[in-house]
DNA sequence: TACCGC
DNA sequence: AGCGGT
């Protein structure tokens, strides 16, 4: 691997499991098996290397929700697909890293901004319309102001006031928020596809 | 690895 | 004091 790949994964890795502040580049050069000089000929500075660590791990996911059962290919797979990639993708991350990035690494912050509107909130609008066709989720519901909301849902369990690590596991609280949003468009058909389709995918992962 | 300066 | 940067 070459020295660049090789100090931006254990960066991502480092900074997603501690925390962007409590990770120094020292603790990197020695999780990476090389010395300053070599992460300084690669980076400018530690900006930089959060960026593109950041920006790194946003990728992933975008690959990673590539990865998941389409829309298309049958809304309610997608959305236990999904589940299960938020069991995944919250399992080691620290909350803390948004919010050090709001604060300290404004590019960084940005660059979250912009994944947030063209992906994330192209992906919910996608889902919604396509269930609301298919009869999953009910019609009335403001398509808009319903993406709008969800995507403020997933915000919120990273703030640490409001929901504090020591009280509430961020994976149980994210999937716990992210049913009651659902169980709140469901129609009756929907409700009770994703029941099913939750038992079976327990079923075959036991 | 030692060191500086914030 | 401890961390970014040399």
């Amino acid at each position: 691997m070459e020295n660049r790949e090789k100090i931006i994964e254990t960066a991502k890795e480092q900074f997603m499991r501690f925390g962007v502040r409590s990770v120094t580049m020292d603790d990197i050069a020695r999780m990476a098996g090389m010395s300053k000089k070599t992460i300084y000929q690669e980076f400018s500075d530690k900006n930089q290397l959060v960026f593109e660590s950041f920006s790194s791990a946003l990728n992933e996911d975008i690959h990673c929700l590539e990865n998941l059962p389409k829309i298309n290919d049958g809304i309610i797979e997608h959305l236990v697909g999904l589940t299960a990639h938020i069991r995944r993708r919250f399992a080691d991350m620290n909350p803390m890293v948004l919010n050090e990035i709001q604060r300290y690494f404004p590019q960084c912050w940005q660059l979250f901004e912009e994944f947030k509107k063209e992906h994330v909130l192209k992906e919910i609008t996608d889902l919604l319309e396509k269930g609301k066709e298919e009869g999953f989720f009910r019609p009335e519901i403001n398509t808009e102001v319903m993406a709008l909301l969800r995507m403020e849902q997933m915000m919120l369990i990273f703030d640490p006031i409001k929901f504090p690590m020591s009280k509430f596991n961020p994976v149980e609280l994210q999937l716990e928020i992210f049913e009651h949003f659902l169980y709140g468009i469901f129609t009756e058909k929907g409700r009770e596809a994703y029941l099913n389709q939750k038992k079976q995918y327990n079923e075959n992962h036991n």
